[in-house]
DNA sequence: AACTTGAGTGAACACTGTTTACTTTCTGAA
DNA sequence: TTCAGAAAGTAAACAGTGTTCACTCAAGTT
């Protein structure tokens, strides 16, 4: 009876997993899934594109795990800034700020990870849903939640305000901005006639805007 | 000399595309651009793959036109509503469901109105860019920033707003909205134990929650 | 030593958008 | 009315795509 919790077939296995999400992500972070083709990432790692299919049931399971990893990227990010002791908005600009960040690096894998969204999974684990919690993109609107329900809390927010719900709105705000940010690369480029606002600078406006919708007062 | 600005061969022509478009249309509307294949087309039109290539340049060419009447009955929708003498919240929130209604009807349309941008137009006109103004979606954006600017005029929003910049705000998070709406079938529900909340009322909540970040002040 | 399992492959299937060379059909002018 | 030229339409091919099948060969197990 074979007691390693890994075997040396596995692990060599799981190597050359490895190596083929490697080489698709260098691919996909640049010309996204349209542009990640079997066939030249079997060149890519000398294998012949069949044997792609013994360690993946279809392409879009390996990009399945791309988006996976990405959303990953994302919430370790966000949950370190959102367990920060610094002032609420600080961090609450932050968190945004960060998020739309790293998808405007990974404008493919961003897009992807929710366009992809109803074909390949089904119908997607939304908050309530079971699945949900666990997935990566639940976890990172669990922080949010979290955050708004601090706000509330602390009178800053609004106190009819239902934190889950109101997650869900910011995030959409959120995400909206963040898709406009990475798909139109001028964005937010402003008249002629007035000063250029820089991407930075408004991302953060937006973030503002946000959150004055949740404020209990402002003057 | 013929002075007929039309004439009968190119009326023809235009009816023939037309009937393809139409075509396209019923297709694209069910399953999306990856879902219309030119030669399914040629085949329900009983032409043959190449005969469309008469009336189109390419497949992203004739999707574009799609994406066009798209966002033509988008503006139609939203520039009726905004002209109407209704008070200005009622207008303002109209105009938001309004939008995101028809986005949802026509999921595949709104997400590659907006997911196609970078690949097929180029950089995508923005505000202020030669050509903005005249596309559709310009002029949507002319609409929204019109309302802006009335609601600062009329003391509703904050005086320190800019209407462009917040528009571009505002039009974000709307658009968050909407692709989440669009391709997250079952958003927002809401949790289990709680009562689960109607599309409608959402979008609602959303829109109330945007304008209320541009509000001078609320109690 | 025999048997099973898994890795890896070449070739094929069923598609895709697009182009080329070709025929037919229509049209505008001499 | 004839006739050149343009436009409409096509079959076949090119260069791709994701995926599967039948097969070989090596490693591990009994």
């Amino acid at each position: 009876m074979t007691v390693s919790v890994s075997s040396p077939a596995e692990r060599r296995r799981n190597k050359i997993r490895a190596r083929i999400l490697s080489a698709a992500e260098r691919v996909f972070a640049r010309e996204g899934a349209e542009g990640l083709s079997i066939r030249r990432l079997a060149e890519n790692i000398d294998y012949s594109p069949a044997a792609i299919y013994k360690y993946f049931k279809s392409k879009d399971e390996l990009v399945d795990e791309l988006k996976e990893t990405f959303f990953e990227l994302i919430l370790e990010n966000v949950h370190r800034i959102a367990d920060t002791s610094t002032p609420f908005d600080e961090r609450a600009r932050d968190c945004v700020a960060t998020y739309v960040r790293i998808a405007v690096e990974k404008p493919y894998h961003y897009a992807a990870a929710f366009a992809g969204e109803a074909a390949s999974d089904g119908p997607a684990p939304v908050d309530g849903e079971p699945g949900f919690e666990l997935s990566k993109k639940g976890q990172a609107f669990n922080v949010l939640r979290g955050m708004i329900a601090e706000g509330v809390e602390n009178g800053v927010f609004r106190s009819d305000i239902d934190p889950s719900l109101a997650a869900k709105s910011v995030w959409a705000s959120m995400h909206g901005l963040t898709m406009m940010v990475v798909h139109i690369p001028s964005f937010p480029a402003l008249k002629a006639d007035q000063a250029t606002m820089s991407r930075e600078d408004f991302i953060l406006f937006h973030a503002d805007q946000v959150i004055r919708g949740l404020e209990a007062h402002h003057g």
